[in-house]
DNA sequence: ATGTAC
């Protein structure tokens, strides 16, 4: 049934329009330019109304220049002025750009790669892999990277993306192909991004990170659609891959704190009717907005070149141990869930140009969209959906009908349910640990307190939240993984 | 998420 309202809490008013779709009708709140649109179900409303993420849904409607609708993915959940699971577009040409719609952690994503290995083959020798792996790969809060770059360098990591990576020999040439626009953004421009930005970065190329990054050996549990997987290398149950999630690291944490205080302190007065503080943003046409777009896209590229040094250490750490080639540790796809992106879409019935935030969110593109690239030209590009550490991951595919529905976005993971603090509160290390043990996943961190707050109880189940993707119409399932071996920082 | 902080 469609039409009737079907809650009212917090004084929000949601309208159930479409299978697991609802809609914040305009005229909830004085000064929504656009409806909010929410993919959920009934019992998943319940968390979204337990934070602030529907507030901020309703405050990201009302900024100038948005088109359609503030979207909320259903892995919502409150962030800084946007929520996480956000999608917001606006009019290129008389919007705007705010980095809280992008996020502290610019190109935060997922690469996942895949082997010819099987479950069998690796594990009699998995631990040392994953202790091989965790040797290798710096994780944790300040842990620095062996690699040491000078400035002419970082200028060519933010500029060149994973090219610098694959001219270092820390990559495959085909690896572009694998990469959202080939891991190289454009216009991307080191010269506005700050000194103290630059610096951070240095030491963090090829490293982790903490929270929710981390890097898994999977295990294909289930291929749902066969005949995608197997144009995206997956082949049988219990293949090896390995999924890595992090991302820009405290250079681009920087970016964003550099900006929202500059266009704070430049526009902050002028802005005064912005819903919230944390939203501000620079309009289209102004210089501030092009510093930012470039300065954020040479975050992203840094982003991306940090995957890609991973990937080369993973290949290694397999090679080490498995006797296997470079070559035989294929990228599936690696891609952002926290970027704005410049898009054609149609609005209206005509095709325009709108600077997409996806904050959160995964782009999902159908067939027929130019940015597939050849290799998924007929499939649309691979979209990775990391699961909690205890749980499951998925490889989805973008839904046909989609660019109508959410700008082709999806979910990017399970969401947090719960928040660091209650998790520390709620569950014993040892206890997570046992019990990840009990279920053949070995688990390596940097430090006690990420066990706690990544224990499994604490994300939303992740198995829900991508039935209500697809159900919503967003994306499909094409194979899901659980993990066997965790690092986590 | 992040060298837990203006």
């Amino acid at each position: 049934m469609t039409g009737a309202p079907v809650g009212k809490m917090r004084d929000i008013k949601f309208t159930r329009i479409a299978d697991y779709t609802y809609e914040i009708a305009r005229n909830q709140e004085e000064g929504m330019n656009v409806p909010g649109i929410l993919f959920s179900d009934p019992e998943m409303l319940d968390h979204i109304l337990a934070d602030q993420s529907a507030q901020q849904v309703i405050n990201v409607s009302k900024l100038p220049g948005i088109v359609r609708a503030s979207y909320a993915m259903p892995d919502v959940h409150s962030g800084y002025g946007f929520p996480i699971g956000g999608v917001a577009a606006f009019n290129y040409d008389d919007g705007i750009i705010s980095p809280g719609g992008v996020g502290y952690d610019i190109n935060c994503g997922v690469s996942f790669l895949v082997t010819d290995l099987s479950y069998d083959d690796i594990k009699h020798r998995k631990r040392e892999l994953v202790d091989e792996i965790f040797k290798t790969v710096p994780s944790g809060l300040g842990h620095r990277s062996e690699l040491s770059l000078d400035n002419s360098q970082m200028n060519e990591v933010m500029t060149e993306g994973i090219n610098w990576a694959i001219d270092q020999g820390m990559g495959i040439s085909s690896d572009r192909d694998h990469t959202e626009e080939g891991g190289k953004l454009m216009p991307a421009d080191p010269s506005n991004v700050s000194n103290s930005a630059k610096q951070r970065g240095k030491n963090q190329l090829g490293t982790l990170g903490a929270g929710n990054h981390f890097l898994e050996i999977q295990r294909i549990d289930q291929i749902i659609d066969k005949d995608t997987a197997e144009k995206f290398g997956i082949t049988k149950r219990d293949q090896i891959g390995i999924m890595i999630h992090t991302g820009s690291r405290g250079l681009g944490h920087q970016v964003a704190s550099d900006y929202i205080d500059l266009i704070n302190r430049k526009y902050g007065q002028d802005e005064s009717g912005i819903p919230d503080r944390q939203l501000i943003y620079a309009r289209t046409g102004t210089d501030m907005f092009d510093r930012y777009f470039a300065a954020m896209n040479a975050a992203a590229n840094f982003g991306f070149c940090n995957r890609e040094i991973i990937s080369a250490m993973v290949r290694k750490a397999f090679s080490k141990i498995m006797g296997t080639e470079e070559d035989e540790i294929r990228l599936v796809y690696s891609i952002a869930h926290n970027i704005a992106k410049v898009e054609e879409h149609v609005v209206d019935g005509k095709s325009i140009k709108l600077i997409v935030h996806r904050k959160g969110a995964t782009r999902a593109f159908p067939p027929g969209r130019k940015e597939n690239g050849h290799l998924f030209a007929e499939t649309g590009h691979p979209v990775l959906i990391p699961g909690d550490m205890g749980t499951a991951s998925y490889i989805m595919v973008g839904k046909e009908g989609n660019m109508d529905r959410s700008f082709s976005s999806s979910c990017h993971g399970a969401g947090r349910m719960m928040s660091r603090k209650r998790s520390s509160d709620t569950f014993i290390a040892s206890a997570v640990q046992q019990n990840m043990e009990s279920r053949d996943i070995y688990l390596r961190t940097a430090s006690r307190k990420a066990i706690v707050e990544e224990a499994p109880g604490s994300y939303k189940n992740v198995d829900m939240v991508v039935s209500v993707t697809e159900a919503a119409g967003l994306a499909k399932a094409v194979a899901r993984m659980i993990p066997t071996g965790v690092v986590k920082g």
